[in-house]
DNA sequence: GCATTATTGTCACCTAGGTGACAATAAAGG
DNA sequence: CCTTTATTGTCACCTAGGTGACAATAATGC
């Protein structure tokens, strides 16, 4: 089977990675990663389990994936060779949000995400840490909410959506959780991507079934029961 | 109408913004800060746009939005109190994503992107933004993908995920752009959220408009017709 | 080189959600 | 308070794409 590549300077330029870092970085970097050889369908990560390794991939092809509410599986990327994966552990807490398995043959190395960041930046990693998760943490949770849109109906998008919003905008009530929004249904089917005529009569058939209520403009919403209509099956943690 | 807010380490500190930071460094921030109001309605910036400031929200509701290919509008997410946004200028060389416009009568400040980082992080923007690049650019790209295929039929949805798996598996051929990659009908199902069946019945029908041809199992795939059939009106740039 | 297994091609049929067209409310502006 | 405009509710109908069920080809393993 294939040999163990060479690891060096030459082939980190060659795969067009990391271009702004000094080749003494990059030698410091390489020292402390650790190559595998994973075979075709070997999962590398799971969703749901704590990010603790950022991953760089120097041949072959990993694909990222997550299952929807009715099982199927979402492919939300191809990984290249020369691109760096799992990269939620460079933010603070983070969980992995999909699955990563070899598509073929790879080569793969990995290294503690602080030691990534402290060897390629002069900064400590608490710092970078938190400066991501206050950036481009955003980016993450639309990710999150887009992939799992893919292969949901419109009531699980729709509570999907409204879960989002309870957690940006929602006060606590005694009711509930209310939203400080002036939200039409319009809005909302331009947030799911549906038309406002659906939206309408889901609302009410959620409505009816306790997940929310109106009190004037303002929604009411109970997080669990929308929990429980987005499809129970959302991980979190 | 609202008068002018204080915008002091107090008022940070409530909206628990960057919390991270000393109170040394949030003052630095907030004396290079300009202070907007923006009237509900009002676009801040519009796609297409060099990405010039990071913005940061202090009061209202601020909706980003792009126009899908049947001319709707994708209401990608709205921001509430205490975000940043408009962090593509965190990345080198972007132009914006999304049109952000006020959803509500806002209080809005804005900062340009060098001066943020570096009175928050102690490096040089380059090197900062250069790293945001190679780890979180993939994420972006990703955002970019789901937030397109929002309201586009299944053949724009193929064309956009062929073309971004043009550019990453890509490379010249006498007949166009060859993937390097074996994809089954189904891994492409998987990817753009479609049946298999039907997948297969719109790569027919690509064929037989001359987007793409198949080599074996090895796709050749021509990008701008297939630009052209993903609906002409992607930006890029 | 042949049997086995994966992939592609093509049906006919079904369903979730889109569309247009209203009436019924509710807000907002004067 | 009354007019105007925005939002909601509810239809009947239509269409893109899902589903199941095959036959026709490739690949692949032995």
């Amino acid at each position: 089977m294939a040999r163990t590549p060479v690891l060096n300077v030459i082939t980190i330029r060659r795969l067009k990675a990391f271009p702004w870092a000094s080749d003494q970085q990059v030698e410091r970097l390489l020292s402390q990663m650790a190559l595998h050889h994973i075979e075709k369908r070997t999962v590398l990560f799971n969703e749901g389990v704590p990010s603790d390794s950022v991953y760089f991939l120097i041949s072959g092809v990993v694909k990222l994936s997550l299952r929807s509410p009715d099982e199927e599986r979402v492919l939300v990327s191809l990984i290249s060779p020369g691109e760096l994966f799992g990269i939620t552990s460079l933010m603070p807490g983070m969980y992995r949000a999909f699955r990563s398995e070899a598509f073929s043959d790879c080569w793969v190395s990995s290294v503690r995400p602080d030691i990534f960041v402290t060897t390629l930046l002069d900064v400590p990693f608490v710092d970078f840490s938190a400066m991501m998760e206050g950036t481009v943490g955003r980016w993450f949770a639309l990710l999150y909410r887009y992939t799992h849109f893919q292969g949901s109906s419109l009531r699980q998008k729709l509570a999907l959506a409204l879960l989002e919003l309870a957690q940006k905008f929602g006060i606590q009530d005694a009711r509930g959780t209310m939203l400080i929004l002036q939200l039409t249904h319009e809005d909302l089917a331009d947030l799911v991507g549906a038309s406002r005529q659906k939206v309408t009569e889901h609302m009410q058939e959620l409505a009816r079934q306790q997940v929310l209520l109106r009190d004037g403009r303002r929604l009411i919403v109970h997080p669990d029961r929308l929990r429980e209509a987005a499809g129970l099956l959302l991980d979190e943690k």
